[in-house]
DNA sequence: TACCTCTAATGATTCACTCC
DNA sequence: GGAGTGAATCATTAGAGGTA
């Protein structure tokens, strides 16, 4: 008799064709049971051929090792289910080219599969809940699919005769505003095409990112609701960090009509059935070792890996130092090997050998040149176009929409958002001046204890303000730290004296407008901000301060948190040492007395003591 | 049966136009 | 000027069909 896999082993395998690269945490905690024991049916699994491994290298995540089919089990589940290997292919993401996709996007593979756990795990512990059906949804999606474009899984829960149907897409921090509009766009469209739902499309769950990209979901979603009210399509936001560090089914879970959270059920539309599309059948009887018959596309796939799209492949070898130096320079081009071995703490020899490998791999670009100030030829990297096509994979978001609107600076010849770099590029005493200027603020906070929450470029750290010809302040970076419980943004404005005087006057009175209207619109969960502006010489600070006044007197502002010094003070002692003029003391100051002056001013909103 | 070519389907992008 | 919409175009992929 021919031996057969046990039960567990066959709801394992249930499961791993659900949720391609589960781990053994998330299995066990589906399972319900001790990590280890589901190790074993995991590595029994791999013993026998069902399943490939492989272990994930991220900045963002653990390492771990992460399960998916192998090309033989994909073609005996296929059997097993009376399905040829394609026809499963389209109803669930087993094939090597899925699982491939999601090695190239795997933060988010793994971020949505512990999301999944954790909703299964959370409704086992109720007693009127449970899973009708979790499913990460495959790329590849017919057009007569049952799920809309741009959602990463679907699920169901039952209560009694009711079903609550939903899909799960998974927002990553460095897609755009348009890029999310997109996703939205889409989502109503598909609710407007023939398709199983009628006008009953389930809610979409969406896991924002942090607490800026939950504010986009809102502003688009209530757009969205205004526009199509007489199709209303149910939406919900989260934060990724809220719904885990509670559970998927607390009250985390808003719509676009309210900003009141509630709980997941209360949320999610309930109805008496669903479409039959959506059902999958369950597993039977398996043998104990696969047949070897590799479907033929499968075959050619793992066996022609030149023809697989090189990103994925590429992303997946890349080590976390790497990736890590990739994300650097991604948002902060025309980084030097030294600043980079500031900023990932490494030697400089060791950030020389990943900074070579990288450009072998043509992940990212040099410039060998030399700065106004400097005495020799140096050598600054940046992102190129299959960088940037790899980080556009693994934000799940078009190359092209991630080159022309999201903030990362590259070298895309040709396309939307070869500006940014050419910019940069024409700027290079600027952007260079502003880079080495935040690495060592970064650096000696470090030393003096002080944590980094965040470096923000100049595209990032732009502000809206409502008054004025142009809506936008665009400070050259700013640096938000934390210490002793307080927390701190820093503006910097990087002035190389080229900015003619009308177009200064200009942007200092933006500065004015920023901080008057936000004067009173600060709340206790805002960080007070402080301005840095680094210019020639002490002649141009005087100057610059005269136009500053001059603005804030305009704006009917008594006080302005604004400090200067010149570039050569700074380089030479070090952003916190006695450099910083204030224009009211005598005298220069450290970084931290003048912060702290900043603190104790009857009109500041810094409510914070820095010490 | 393996391999190659062609075609249709699909999704992404671009561009022109309109509205606010 | 920015954002949204829809048509046109381009790129990619799956699948059918022909040939050795």
């Amino acid at each position: 008799m021919t031996a057969v896999l046990d039960d567990r082993a066959i709801t394992a395998l249930d499961w791993l064709i659900r949720l391609p690269l589960l781990g053994a945490y998330e299995l066990a905690m589906i399972l319900g049971e001790d990590e280890r024991a589901t190790s074993r049916v995991l590595s029994d699994l791999l013993h026998y051929g069902w399943l490939e491994a492989g272990v994930i290298s991220s900045p963002e995540i653990e390492p771990d090792r992460l399960h998916a089919l192998s090309p033989a089990g994909h073609s005996e589940i296929a059997r097993a289910l009376a399905l040829s290997p394609a026809g499963l292919g389209q109803e669930l993401p087993v094939d090597s080219q899925e699982t491939a996709y999601r090695w190239a996007r795997v933060e988010t593979t793994v971020g949505l599969n512990r999301l999944l756990a954790e909703l299964v795990a959370a409704v086992q512990k109720t007693t009127n809940l449970r899973v009708e059906a979790i499913r990460s949804l495959p790329r590849r999606r017919p057009r007569s699919a049952w799920w809309p474009v741009e959602v990463e899984a679907y699920g169901c829960l039952r209560a009694d005769q009711s079903l609550a149907p939903f899909f799960v897409a998974w927002d990553r921090a460095a897609a755009s505003f348009q890029h999310r509009k997109k996703r939205l766009a889409a989502w109503y469209a598909f609710s407007n095409e023939q398709q199983p739902w009628g006008t009953g499309v389930p809610s979409i769950l969406v896991l924002c990112a942090n607490a800026s990209t939950s504010a986009q979901w809102t502003k688009a979603t209530q757009t969205f609701a205004a526009r199509h009210a007489d199709r209303p399509l149910p939406v919900l936001l989260a934060e990724i960090d809220a719904v885990f560090s509670a559970d998927p089914l607390a009250e985390v879970w808003r719509g676009s009509e309210t900003n009141l959270e509630a709980a997941l059920s209360e949320r999610l539309t309930w109805r008496e059935r669903v479409p039959e599309e959506c059902h999958l059948r369950p597993l039977a009887d398996l043998p104990q070792t696969p047949s070897q018959q590799m479907p033929m596309r499968s075959v050619l796939a793992a066996a022609d890996t030149s023809s697989e799209r090189r990103a994925p492949v590429l992303y997946r070898e890349i080590g976390v130092t790497k990736k890590r130096f990739l994300d650097w320079l991604a948002f902060h081009p025309l980084l030097t090997a030294e600043d980079l071995s500031v900023l990932v703490h490494c030697r400089r020899q060791q950030a020389q050998i990943v900074l070579r490998r990288l450009k072998d791999a043509a992940l990212i670009e040099d410039l060998v040149t030399r700065a106004s100030d400097d005495v020799c030829d140096a050598t600054y990297y940046f992102l190129s176009s299959e960088g940037l096509k790899t980080l556009a994979q693994r934000d799940g978001v078009p190359a092209r929409r991630y080159a022309r609107h999201s903030s990362i600076a590259a070298a895309v010849t040709g396309w939307q958002g070869e500006g940014r770099l050419q910019t940069l590029l024409r700027q290079f005493d600027h952007t260079v001046g502003t880079n080495r200027f935040c690495v060592g603020l970064l650096a000696d906070s470090v030393r003096r204890q002080i944590q980094v929450i965040a470096w923000l470029s100049a595209a990032d750290a732009v502000m809206s303000i409502s008054s004025g010809d142009r809506r936008q302040l665009r400070p050259d970076a700013a640096v938000d730290l934390q210490w002793r419980g307080a927390r701190l943004r820093l503006l910097v404005e990087w002035d190389r004296h080229t900015m003619r005087g009308p177009q200064m006057n200009a942007k200092l009175g933006r500065y004015a407008t920023y901080f008057s209207e936000t004067r009173y619109q600060r709340t206790n969960g805002d960080w007070p901000e402080h301005l840095l502006v680094v210019t020639t010489s002490p002649s141009r600070e005087e100057d610059l301060r005269a136009r500053f006044n001059s603005a804030v007197g305009t704006a009917g502002l008594p006080f302005i948190p604004l400090s200067t010094s010149t570039a050569s003070l700074v380089e030479r002692l070090g952003p916190f040492a006695a450099v910083w003029s204030n224009g009211v003391e005598q005298g220069r100051m450290g970084l931290l007395d003048v912060l702290a002056l900043a603190g104790r001013q009857p009109d500041s909103e810094a409510k914070v003591r820095w010490p």
